[in-house]
RNA sequence: GGCCCGUUGGUCAAGUGGUUAAGACACCGCCCUUUCACGGCGGUAACAUGGGUUCGAGUCCCGUACGGGUCA
């Protein structure tokens, strides 16, 4: 029998990938990733329930120094850090792989919306988008090959919906708890006071126009993002957005959405997922959002990274986020952008 | 000081005797969403003040307060 360590968070989407995998015939062990932030009851409430191994491992120390500390000087820099973009590659997989390891596990799994396959002309592992709506694949462009090789997406053909009935028939408790949403270690979902709590202190400054006229004040620039509009407190007649943010003049730039169009973009870090490192421009479809939908371009290998280039102007991308270029549902490879 | 103009929700701004007093932006809520956001939907909220005229006043008249202009 195949041993496959299960990410087991304590909510649906994990507890039926272990449902699923333990009636396939794995010998399913469920993994509960500690941070300190939410107790492990419920994960192990689940894993009683189906009759698997279950373990917790304590992982803040590797998510402060891969997530938080980063995330945390990536905001003071004026850039949108994407938190869980970070962690699946640095510290959730790996933590898995661990285990896998030390108990002699073949495979790895999660409750994500995303699949993987094996391309017998590349020799590489794919990451495919999910058939469902709630397709997560784009927080996962960070996973390399020696990870791929051996995840299993129990959830990846399954929608939202079907996943919760399954739940419901299989029994499970946690059948119908709410999505989390927010960032795991910030469960009160307000960014710029977690990093108030570790020691920063706020610098208010103001918001400007293009031409410097001051429009407001802003609490700090570590909490906003470029393409916000909301939240601004700036009655200007008509909508406008952060299009820019100074952290060394501590200014925040509003501007009309027409103004802040933007046809390039410049990413770093990449990490090839479903195809070799491009040495040649290539054509694919680039999210720079989670759930935002896909813009066609051209893609140009460039000293340390790729030029994207949009075929039309598209929306305030943000310096920070995580631009994923897909060939249909292939996820091809994902970046940082600058 | 004299004369003139203005004062409507948090901001801007319609309204010209009878309106449930527009709209935009902001704000709040919900939906969406394993990041931050975008987006969608909905909601709260106003006639500077005191007197008149009139069946009826944000709309007309007078006084007061505040703001702007102008004249010696």
């Amino acid at each position: 029998m195949s041993k496959v360590v299960l990410g087991l968070s304590g909510g649906v989407d994990s507890a039926l990938a272990a449902s699923i995998l333990r009636d396939e015939g794995y010998e399913v062990y469920g993994v509960f990733l500690d941070i300190g932030v939410t107790p492990p009851e419920e994960a192990r409430a689940v894993a009683e329930q189906l009759g698997i191994g279950f373990e917790v491992v304590d992982i803040r120390a590797e998510l402060e120094e891969k997530v938080c500390a980063p995330f945390t000087e990536a905001y003071l820099d004026g850039r949108t850090p994407n938190p869980c973009v970070m962690c699946n590659p640095t510290v959730k997989f790996p933590a898995l792989v661990r285990v896998a390891d030390r108990i002699g596990a073949e495979y790895i799994a999660t409750g994500h919306y995303a699949k993987v396959d094996h391309d017998e002309v590349s020799g590489r592992y794919r990451l495919i988008r999910a058939d469902s709506s709630k397709d997560q694949s784009y927080m996962l462009c960070g996973l390399g090959q020696d990870i791929l090789s051996r995840v299993i997406f129990p959830l990846a053909k399954f929608e939202k919906e079907t996943v919760r009935q399954m739940a419901a028939q299989a029994g499970l408790s946690v059948a119908d708890k709410s999505d989390s949403m927010e960032i795991c270690f910030i469960p009160d979902n307000d960014h710029g006071r977690y990093i108030g709590s570790r020691g920063y202190v706020s610098k208010p400054g103001n918001f400007v126009d293009e031409a410097g006229n001051v429009l407001g004040q802003h609490k700090g620039i570590e909490y906003y993002t470029v393409g916000q509009r909301r939240g601004l407190g700036v009655a200007a007649g008509r909508r406008i957005f952060v299009s820019r943010i100074d952290p060394k003049k501590n200014e925040i730039v509003l501007s009309d959405l027409d103004k802040m169009q933007v046809r390039d973009i410049h990413i770093k870090d990449v990490n090839w997922v479903s195809m070799a490192p491009a040495a040649e421009t290539f054509r694919a479809e680039v999210k720079v959002r989670y759930s935002k939908i896909s813009y066609a371009a051209e893609i140009v290998p460039e000293e340390g990274g790729l030029h994207i280039v949009f075929d039309e102007e598209i929306k305030a991308p943000s310096a920070g986020q995580a631009a994923v270029f897909y060939s249909g549902d292939v996820l091809l490879g994902g970046g940082t952008i600058m």
